[in-house]
RNA sequence: GGGCGAUUAGCUCAGUUGGUUAGAGCAUCCGCUUUACACGCGGGAGGUCACAGGUUCGAGUCCUGUAUCGCCCACCA
């Protein structure tokens, strides 16, 4: 192999799919620690994500490949620190989300679901998930997602289904599962109950119409009262009015007629009436209202349902049965008209609720409906987050959980679709009995009789997810994996659904397991467009993550998504962002380029090794930091950070300086050419481990090409610890580079370094000043003080990073008489000159010395003003010291410049 | 109405134990086929860190208030 055989840009495409069958194959996804295995240790403690099942119908977004990647990023990082990593995949059967996709391809069809009857329609949907369902997972593993597929499960798989049984069991037997009438959001769109969560509010202009209550004794009287929907009238049951509000106290008890039905109901007083809002006066529907529900039940007003289960008026609206809610409204409010009832109509801006799913205006109706009786779950809920027990990362977000507990209200959990798992109740059709049970009954335990029809409504999709950490483990049965990986570790999720599902496990995962179902939430923000909207389809921002994967590789977007986040907090994604990650990616398969380069040109017998070079012992001091930093970023959650300080230490350290260096130290040849191969090979190795969790792809497949070009060359360095075969397999099983404790001579080192890089700096900026052209290597003349023995070690690295003729390079610690027809500069107190015959401009030498001393003069006035206040006595000494060093070289550096500057005179 | 977040370079954003002259990517300007990389290299310009107070020797970072934007929850007919 040589370095002209790896192409110049890294090629992902092929990259990607190869290297992912591999690991999948090798079996790299499965724990480290597996109670399958014979070899199993139940005392290591394992790491055990399991994923937030994306929709069996979805097809991936960016959404996707951020918590994809964040969750990757955490088990790659567990395994690669020799923990037993599981990560559980799997699919939610979503049932709204499904049902409806399915009902629209039928529809094409021209085929309703009801036309299909509920078997057929459920056997063709699973016909539909069999087909697409793969789609999904496919895609996430085009992520590069590292999860353990043979465990991959699905909420309507028949372990799944039990688990869920078994829950609705032991809820009902503890008396927390109820069955009642209560007022629920009914979709007439989907025609079934939605939660509250499923309910989306939106303003909107509309309607205030104000009428008359006519007095039921014909004295002409009559109440004015204004309603939104005025189609519910059909439905009052009452007219209410604040108990001390004196324009409405005389009619309190007495009756009012319903508009055009002509029933007559009561007047009634609650303090709920806002004496201020409208007229004062509130028509009560309890049929069709959550409050006047709640009004009804206080003063035992009878309920009149108007509506049926798409929103028709029926046979309780008298002639307007039959008609759509929005038609009766429109007839309804002419009849009135005509019958000189109406008062008025003012603009009025609603807040309207709509169904999340489909759309259509939400109908506050009363229906029987299942109910989990909530509050000693929320009330457990609470206490683990309060304990700590449960820790939510980013922490604020504490604050939401406690408040959406405290509020809770009772859980409706039956949906009236055909997609879902069925409510495990049945009735005896002959003796009316209610059966729950965990298993298909045949017959009635009460009168025997074997007329038993199950309950048709399902259980809300959340229902089941909320049992996933457990249930994917085997629960309710004690498998072997459930006593191991439960509870799981960390719970990686948006923060949007807190409520939906994150609550959910943890009220039923404390309800049934008895054990908080994971320690950690970590709540990640949305991805929004570059400009920080959300993307919509209809405002045409959605960035399709396949096509960026296609272009730009899924490094450069996972790198993207990783490193643009911080937890809880919105990001904004721009396509020029993976741009310019993909250049990283690029970056890191060219300096991979350069190093197995080194390493195939080095010399092949060492003799002795040589001490470390300056650089050599700068990079890998630079490195330790990094590392350091990482494993304190990764423990506090800081992913994105740390995936910063990667990128900047190889691309701003490694690359830009410590390559510059290498590539003197190579062409010195002999032992030095081949240990500096094996440092180069070192750092590159180092960075890859700390890479591979973000960018899995690129550093597993250059991690493979250098630490076979290292085997070949026999060099000082491999890149893998031994294993039985003698080599780490792979980089995704290769431990991830642990923290050292500081070391002495790092800050030594570091600080040497800085200077040189100053220094080259400096030069570098004076020959752009002074247009030198970069291939001219110029004389210098270096006055370096007490600095002159490090910059005489480093003379070669010296001369080659700034461009200087080595054999034209003069370095003392002070001169006699400064050199004639230079351009000179003074940086830490050392002064600098370059011979540039011809290109010196005395005045120009002369004005760009003065702004350089009028800087230096500000920086030493701004240090003696901080060193004589109270700064000197309070600040920690140490800091205080580092002032006053600086203040010194800044003297120093000030009397030089004059002394340059004097020299043009 | 209650809660939360954001406000830092032209744009998008980092900056979590308070401590150099506040950083990155993109854009921009100048110069470079320097034998890993032009998906690159070197150099530059660009910021009163929203505003007003406060704590502190020291504040982008902590506290209080204000403004603007955004999100969540609750919702008055």
């Amino acid at each position: 192999m040589s370095t002209f055989e790896l192409p110049k840009t890294y090629d992902f495409s092929t990259t990607e799919q190869r290297i992912y069958a591999w690991w999948e194959s090798q079996g790299y996804f499965k724990p480290s620690n597996d109670p399958a295995k014979p070899d199993f240790d139940p005392s290591i403690k394992p790491f055990v994500i399991s994923i937030p099942p994306p929709n069996v119908t979805g097809e991936l977004h960016l959404g996707h490949v951020a918590f994809i990647s964040t969750e990757d990023l955490m088990i790659r990082y567990q395994r690669m620190r020799g923990v037993p990593a599981l990560w559980v995949p799997g699919t939610d059967h979503a049932g709204i989300a499904t049902q409806l996709q399915v009902e629209k391809l039928l529809a094409k069809q021209g085929i309703k679901r009801e036309d299909l009857g509920r078997d057929e329609f459920e056997r063709r949907t699973w016909e539909w998930k069999h087909k697409y369902g793969g789609q999904i997972t496919q895609q996430i593993r085009r992520i590069g997602a590292s999860c353990d597929w043979e465990r991959e499960r699905f909420t309507l798989d028949e372990g799944l289904s039990k688990a869920v049984r078994e829950a609705f069991v032991r809820l009902y037997e503890k008396g927390l599962i109820y069955r009642g009438p209560r007022m629920v959001n009914w979709s007439p769109g989907l025609k079934t109950a939605v939660s509250d969560l499923e309910v989306e509010y939106s303003q909107e202009p509309g309607k205030l119409y104000y009428f008359k209550y006519m007095l039921a004794d014909g004295s002409g009287e009559f109440i004015p009262v204004a309603t939104t929907r005025p189609e519910t009238i059909l439905g009052d049951t009452a007219v209410a009015v604040h108990p001390e509000d004196e324009r409405y106290q005389k009619y309190v008890g007495r009756m009012v007629t319903v508009p055009i039905l002509g029933r007559e109901i009561p007047v009634i007083a609650d303090d709920y009436v806002d004496r201020a809002f409208g007229t004062g006066a509130l028509k009560i529907t309890p049929g069709h209202d959550p409050n006047d529900y709640a009004i009804g039940e206080r003063h035992n007003l009878p309920l009149i349902s108007m509506l049926d289960t798409t929103a028709h008026v029926n046979e309780n609206g008298g002639a307007y049965a039959g008609m759509d809610r929005f038609e009766a409204r429109k007839k309804l409010w002419a009849d009135m008209q005509a019958a000189g009832l109406v008062i008025k109509e003012d603009a009025y801006t609603l807040n309207v609720p709509r169904s999340q799913r489909g759309g259509e205006i939400i109908e506050p109706m009363v229906s029987t409906q299942w109910f989990v009786r909530i509050a000693p779950l929320a009330k457990a809920a609470e206490a683990v987050i309060e304990s700590g027990e449960i820790k939510i990362v980013p922490e604020r977000f504490t604050k939401t959980f406690y408040n959406w507990l405290e509020n809770i209200q009772d859980w409706c959990i039956s949906r009236q679709l055909w997609w879902g798992h069925r409510i495990p109740v049945w009735y005896c059709q002959d003796c009316k009995e209610t059966i729950v049970s965990r298993t298909d009954p045949t017959v009635c335990p009460k009168c025997g009789g074997s007329h038993l029809e199950q309950e048709t409504d399902v259980l809300d999709t959340w229902f089941s997810s909320g049992l996933w950490p457990f249930s994917t483990l085997g629960w309710p049965e004690e498998t072997p994996d459930y006593r191991y990986f439960y509870p799981t570790s960390v719970l990686e999720t948006g923060y949007d659904i807190i409520f939906f599902w994150v609550l959910r496990m943890i009220m039923e995962g404390l309800e049934f397991t008895g054990q908080v179902p994971f320690h950690t939430v970590y709540l990640h923000g949305l991805i929004r467009d570059e400009h920080g909207q959300k993307m919509s389809k209809t405002k045409g921002n959605v960035i399709d993550p396949l096509p960026i994967m296609d272009e730009m590789g899924t490094d450069a977007l996972r790198f993207t998504v990783l490193v643009g986040a911080t937890p809880g907090n919105d990001m904004s994604l721009s396509t020029k962002k993976v741009e310019a990650n993909a250049h990283f990616a690029n970056k890191l398969w060219n300096a991979g380029r350069f190093v197995i380069g080194a390493l195939e040109n080095a010399p092949a017998a060492p003799v002795n090794a040589p001490d470390w070079t300056l650089a050599d012992s700068w990079v890998w001091a630079r490195l330790q930091t990094v590392i350091r930093d990482v494993d304190r970023l990764f423990t506090n959650y800081q992913y994105g950070e740390a995936g910063r300080q990667i990128y900047d230490f190889f691309w701003g350290d490694f690359a830009d300086w410590y390559v510059e260096a290498a590539k003197l130290q190579l062409s010195e040849g002999g032992d030095r050419a081949f240990y500096t191969a094996s440092s180069l090979v070192r750092v590159l190795d180092a960075s890859l481990r700390l890479l591979h969790p973000f960018t899995p792809f690129v550093t597993e497949e250059l991690w493979g090409l250098l630490k076979r070009a290292a085997q070949e060359k026999g060099a000082a360095y491999v890149p893998a610890n031994g294993d039985e075969n003698g080599w780490e397999a792979a980089l995704i099983i290769a431990q991830y580079p642990l923290p050292t404790p500081v070391e002495d001579w790092e800050a030594a080192k570091t600080a040497d370094f800085a200077l040189l890089q100053e220094v080259v700096r400096a030069i570098r900026n004076l020959r752009t000043e002074k247009r030198v052209p970069p291939s001219r290597k110029i004389p210098a003349v270096i006055a370096a003080g007490d600095r002159l023995s490090v910059l005489e070690t480093q003379r070669g690295a010296f001369a080659l990073l700034a461009g200087i003729d080595p054999a034209a390079f003069i370095l003392a610690a002070s001169l006699n008489e400064i050199p004639a027809n230079a351009v000179a500069i003074a940086v830490l107190g050392m002064e600098i000159y370059l011979p540039l015959e011809g290109l010196v401009d005395v005045e120009a030498e002369r004005i760009r010395l003065q702004k350089e001393m009028d800087d230096v003069t500000t920086q030493i006035e701004r240090l003696n003003t901080l060193l004589g206040s109270s700064f000197a006595e309070r600040a920690p000494a140490q800091v205080v010291e580092r002032e006053r060093q600086k203040l010194i070289t800044f003297q120093d550096t000030l009397a030089r410049l004059r002394g340059q500057i004097e020299s043009y005179q």
